[in-house]
DNA sequence: TTACAATGACTGACTGGTCAGTCATAAATG
DNA sequence: CATTTATGACTGACCAGTCAGTCATTGTAA
């Protein structure tokens, strides 16, 4: 229901995909913002329902339980990012530069975000619901360490990263973004992180401190 | 009363006072499992009761409800390691000696046992028990890095570490710790981490390669 | 030492409330 | 009108927390 609005009725409104679309998309966002505040048992399809603007029994018109309904939105909110990861790499300049624009884009994007709770509800979830902490590895973690590994080994090659043996713990890599996290979800009010700055430190240790120009 | 007592009854008998200790640790034990197992929302008091084999209402003589019984437990549980952390620091050879003798001993008490999962149960509750995480931050975060902070200055005195702005950020020194610890709760059957020698590649970004002897 | 009384730790059936999931009914649509 | 979509009152299971009653232990008196 938009723009041109109706005269008499329902304009050229809503086509029932079009009404049924946008309703599910509202269950799905009232549902995550649930969640995340109060993890998978503690939430009420009640009060998804009623954030959503929705009566209960149509969030059974389009998904089969809490349950998979709850699995289906971790996977749904995590696709778009494995798009970015497969994202052609922009293979411009130094590696560190590719590290960096990456670590700089998932604290904007993740850790600045409402989506670090997400990472956080997995971590708090995964072990109860392992269909969602395979996924993730398979689709998130395993790619992007993946990923990683592979921007390490080029980086040895060059002559980047004096340190080979990085190869085979790309986890160092992202360690610091993790911390980033959850230290966000938990620990800001205690003491704000400047995660940008740690991010810099990090990266002198592994590719060693920038020549001031 | 005990002591001497008796040939015949029970051995070590147990005065009331006994009894009573045994079975509030009893259902100290059985609550920490079941909570790691489930979360704190999903966990039923008659399952910790079951397991501890004490009626429902026991509980209710040592713990006011579900949810003080839940944060002492926390609280319990991290205590000892403030302890640790206070100990004296086996101020020895180097700083890179102290800091591996102290992250070993954390993948060894910690990550590979089921401490981890309780690390992981703050990570996912923290948020909801803003209690819980205050004394977290308290008690074990802001020491610890405060700990790590000054020997990282010690370091950079000495001459060990290179980059000084890691004075900064001595959550860079914990990370790959955090890591390990995530990782066995969630990804440990997909693919097993070698905590030990990732360990090793980090302390040799941040302190330099070892040179073969 | 033995018998009896007092204590309070312990029990588990019960209550009141909550909530996932259902389904008869109503609205919207074409 | 027929069909699809949406509603929300309802049901039955589940569960935190209670409390009247039990009984082993401890204290006291004969």
């Amino acid at each position: 229901m938009s723009a041109v609005a109706d005269v008499a009725g329902a304009g050229a409104v809503s086509r029932r995909a079009d009404r049924a679309a946008e309703r599910r998309a509202a269950i799905v966002q009232a549902a995550m913002d649930e969640f995340i505040a109060r993890g998978f048992a503690a939430t009420r399809l009640d009060d998804i329902a009623k954030r959503a603007g929705v009566a209960k029994g149509t969030i059974y018109l389009h998904f089969k339980d809490k349950e998979s309904m709850f699995e289906e939105l971790i996977r749904t909110a995590i696709v778009p990012f494995v798009g970015r990861l497969a994202a052609p790499p922009p293979v411009g300049g130094s590696v560190r530069d590719m590290v960096e624009g990456l670590a700089r884009m998932f604290l904007q994007e993740i850790a600045g975000t409402r989506r670090a709770d997400l990472v956080r509800l997995i971590i708090a979830e995964g072990p109860r619901f392992p269909a969602i902490a395979d996924f993730y590895y398979r689709e998130v973690v395993s790619r992007g360490l993946a990923a990683m590994r592979a921007l390490i080994q080029l980086a040895v090659t060059r002559g980047e990263i004096r340190e080979p043996k990085l190869v085979q713990h790309p986890q160092l890599m992202i360690a610091p973004m993790m911390v980033a996290v959850i230290w966000k979800s938990l620990f800001e009010r205690h003491a704000p992180l400047d995660a940008e700055a740690m991010l810099q430190t990090h990266l002198d240790l592994i590719f060693g401190a920038r020549r001031p120009t």
